[in-house]
DNA sequence: GTCTATACGACGATAGAC
DNA sequence: GTCTATCGTCGTATAGAC
């Protein structure tokens, strides 16, 4: 018997999510993960017999998906104006990255290159990102190697600015990413070079 | 007498640099600085008594002069037409960051927060960057609070072109973003929402 | 100023009781 | 399924010879 009221798996992967996306990988001990998340080490082994590694790799899966299925799910829904869907994305991503102040996954994990699957994770939750931007603005009437571009210097802002949050604590530039969202996804004038 | 040949301090801070740039804090264990500068470990407390912490110190310390005096230095040419020094440092960028492939100091070093005196010397040297990129819109003819939003923002869009660059293996987007420098920091028709 | 050798704590990981 | 206790390794750091 649990001397503690067991975790959840749903709980359990968010306190792991929400400690590595705060300090990384190999800051992120055995002894720190216990601590986040209630467990003791070795029943952390028993949910995760890889370790630390199998962690992370559950935690780049999951958040991968939850990316694609939520925050950038209402690109989807053809029957909404693009205008109203993009501000939904940008509503989800100040809520996914709580207004700057939390890193993404990508920045954490992409330093320390941990193994190949996980660098395989972020590299497709980042491509999935891009495509989802591309598509809108190829909605919008963008040619599509002009989406394409405008996507990856949209997602480009968004990431950029959360490391200067991070560094600086001034997270204005974050909210203008998302403020700008729309002009940078949809708008037929280049506002690039 | 060494061994080896004595490394001057000016090729061993290059190292350190190098190494701390590619894998970030936690990830550079003694025996890889030792690996990668070519001192065996005691010789590296013999220049830095306080160790690990005080070789990324002075690792961010250096990077942070070098930025200022060597990358960002001809904004200060009044001399020469906006333009053109707008188009040097953009040179300058891309080759401190090797076309995109080399990671920037802010994002490996931010994440693990190592202690405070680093993350101070990352934040200097973020705002010297953007102070030097908004005195560029300024001279330009911005209005002071738009020219520092707009400096804000190519920072970052850079920033997040590298961490893109890291993830997905795809440069473009920092090419991009040093392409679009002269209209972001000197355009005079709002870029931004 | 650099080396070899070593101390010692923290690390990831495992064994076995309950 | 969680715990306590422990293993071996690798981490940072130091001692002392040259």
């Amino acid at each position: 018997m649990p001397r503690n009221p067991t975790v959840s798996n749903d709980v359990l992967l968010d306190r792991l999510t929400h400690l590595f996306r705060m300090v990384g990988y190999e800051s992120a001990s055995m002894a720190r993960i216990a601590a986040a998340t209630g467990l003791e080490k070795s029943s952390l082994y028993h949910r995760f017999p890889n370790g630390k590694q199998q962690m992370a790799l559950e935690v780049t899966e999951r958040v991968g998906a939850t990316f694609a299925n939520v925050v950038l799910a209402p690109a989807l829904q053809h029957e909404t104006p693009v205008a109203k869907r993009v501000e939904t994305i940008a509503a989800n991503l100040r809520e996914f990255y709580k207004e700057g102040t939390m890193p993404c996954l990508l920045e954490a994990l992409s330093v320390e290159a941990v193994n190949e699957s996980i660098s395989a994770n972020l590299r497709s939750a980042a491509e999935a990102w891009i495509g989802v931007f591309a598509a809108i603005g190829v909605e919008a009437g963008m040619p599509r190697r002009r989406a394409r571009q405008c996507a990856q210097d949209a997602v480009a802002n968004i990431e950029g600015a959360l490391v200067l949050a991070r560094v600086t604590g001034d997270t204005t530039a974050f909210e203008r990413s998302l403020k700008s969202l729309p002009n940078q996804l949809t708008s037929h004038d280049d506002q690039r070079n």
